[in-house]
RNA sequence: GGCGGCGUAGCUCAGUGGUAGAGCAGGGGAAUCAUAAUCCCUUGGUCGGUGGUUCAAAUCCGCCCGCCGCUACCA
């Protein structure tokens, strides 16, 4: 049976317009998703948006729409950053959906019916004028006395019916969980984080609200809608088909990782599993929280107004350039920053000069001095062999990274064999053996075009185009790109097309 | 305040008991197939400070300094 792998991104809130950090959330979920296709898994890769909440309604009104329409709107715009970030998920989901909206309604029964579920009052500080709830720590006191909201709002004490989840009863099970599964979460720090607020006790969950009316309405008490929790985490059971759970795509089921930003890591390794455990369902494998970007040092931000979009950054860079950069700037699961400088300084170095200039000399060389067909090995000598035995033992590294989502380092190894090719063909020198042995020269062109087929195959999750442009010069054939295919090599005296450049240098107009 | 993390070459970081490492940046040289790209050599660090454990500490322990994260209803 092939093995199946099931990925997430967060669904994202359309409260705001699509900028990098969603970009790179999806295109590193992205990249493991297409990793595990070329390794010949089964997978199914969501994404989506989340579209509910008091924020959306707000927004929504300022905007002059309704929610609908404003969610409409704004999902869309995701749906079109998605698409020209070429993120290949199997499944958009949308939380204003129908089929959504009946499987948070049946987790919802399906909780109730354990006794997880029951009616109480949620208490705070609420501000009538925003219609929404402040934490003791946001308030100040004015010199009138009376509290006040950072909006101004003056607050007051209030209790609304609130239906609760039963969270404090699964700190326990929770802890057993992580202690079982010590890559629950990923990367440690974050696993350290949630522990510690785990071992500090669980108070029960609020999970519905009537102080707003646009969400899913809670089954049999239509004053009530589902608070952010339920309703967004059970997308990633939607989107199986939940509650059928005869639906082909509930063999799924459990998700081997929810890829999230950091900071909602703790609502998908706390709040989750434990709903899940209520409901008796099996519990994702994985929780990874990546880190967060700053731009040319700064914090992105409404208020700084540095938020980066996307298509600019397509347009002037490249596609494939920039998811490049993305996974290969920073370990995953660290902050990072996105810099103009170091981004250019990556293409420049890593793309045009190491892997865009090897192909482009090894190749040219071939079509103006082999004869533009796939030259012959001969006899191997001790160089080649360290050369063959680096490329042979990559994709296990690489896949050994990729099992840690340690995206950085598995372009870190295949690029050791970048600049080994490198260093093979300037030691080599192809262009002296023309003169004194074209046997030999052969054998050196065929040990790089094996390295930069390994490459190139290896590559693909990250810039999918641009390696397919590379692995169609090498005149690999489309059937011969996946894992299973990187031990079977080029076929003698196959003719090569013209090659052309992979990896323009960027140069800063002037 | 409590819990946790970090502080290693100019920059980004790896290294968790046994003579300090990588990439980038800097310097010198070689080559000229190639997107003037590449290759070789090389400068550079009292591994935050301090005290201790040890035959031996960047690595373990204590204290100090500095920075950061978490400390629940923000998706």
């Amino acid at each position: 049976m092939t093995q199946r792998y099931y990925i997430t991104t967060p669904i994202f809130y359309v409260n705001g317009d699509p900028h990098i950090g969603h970009a790179y959330t999806a295109v590193a979920a992205d990249v493991m998703a297409r990793f595990r296709r070329l390794q010949g898994r089964d997978v199914w890769f969501l994404t989506g948006t989340d579209e509910h909440g008091q924020k959306v309604e707000a927004a929504a009104r300022l905007a002059g729409l309704d929610p609908q329409a404003f969610s409409d709107d704004i999902s869309a715009r995701f749906r079109a950053m998605v698409r020209s970030m070429n993120i290949s998920h199997d499944d958009f989901i949308r939380t204003t959906e129908p089929r959504h909206k009946a499987a948070c309604a049946a987790l919802w029964q399906r909780l109730e019916a354990a006794g997880m579920i029951y009616l109480g009052h949620y208490e705070g500080w609420y501000a009538t004028r925003d219609e929404a709830f402040y934490g003791e720590d946001e308030l100040s006191i004015g010199a009138d006395g009376i509290k006040r909201a950072p909006t101004g709002a003056p607050v007051e004490w209030m209790r609304e019916p609130s239906y609760f989840f039963r969270l404090s009863a699964f700190a326990e099970r929770l802890l057993a969980l992580y202690e079982e599964n010590q890559s629950f979460i990923q990367p440690a720090s974050s696993r350290n984080e949630v522990m510690s607020f785990v071992r500090g006790g669980l108070r029960d969950l609020s999970v519905s609200r009537t102080s707003f009316t646009w969400g899913v309405k809670v089954p049999g008490d239509p004053a009530h809608v589902m608070y952010v929790w339920i309703d967004a985490l059970t997308n990633y059971l939607t989107a199986l088909g939940y509650p059928d759970e005869q639906a082909e795509r509930m063999a799924f089921w459990p998700a081997d990782v929810h890829l999230v930003g950091k900071e909602i890591t703790r609502f998908h390794a706390i709040y989750w599993p434990a709903m899940l455990m209520a409901a008796g369902l099996p519990l994702p494998r994985h929780v990874f929280g990546h880190g967060w970007w700053t731009v040319e040092g700064e914090k992105m931000s409404k208020s700084l107004g540095n938020a980066l979009a996307v298509q600019p950054l397509i347009d002037e860079f490249g596609l494939d350039p920039l998811r490049f950069f993305l996974l290969r700037e920073m370990p995953f699961g660290n902050d990072g920053d996105f810099s103009r400088r170091a981004l250019i300084n990556r293409l420049n170095v890593e793309l045009a000069n190491d892997l865009g200039n090897l192909a482009q000399r090894t190749l040219s060389f071939i079509a103006k001095n082999a004869g533009a067909i796939v030259p012959v090995r001969g006899e191997p000598q001790p160089a080649d062999w360290a050369l063959r035995d680096l490329a042979a033992g990559l994709p296990e590294r690489v896949a050994a990274a990729m099992d840690r989502m340690a995206l950085q380092e598995a372009l870190e190894e295949i690029w050791k064999l970048v600049r080994a090719c490198n260093a093979y063909i300037d030691h080599q020198a192809p262009w002296t053996l023309r003169k004194t042995d074209p046997v030999r020269m052969a054998s050196v062109l065929r040990d790089l075009i094996e390295c930069l087929r390994v490459i190139g195959i290896l590559l693909q999750p990250f810039m999918p185009d641009t390696m397919a442009k590379l692995l169609d010069q090498l005149g690999v054939a489309a059937t011969a790109r996946d894992f299973s295919a990187l031990t079977e090599g080029l076929v003698d005296n196959a003719p090569l097309p013209q090659p052309s450049g992979l990896f323009p240098r960027f140069v800063e107009p002037v």
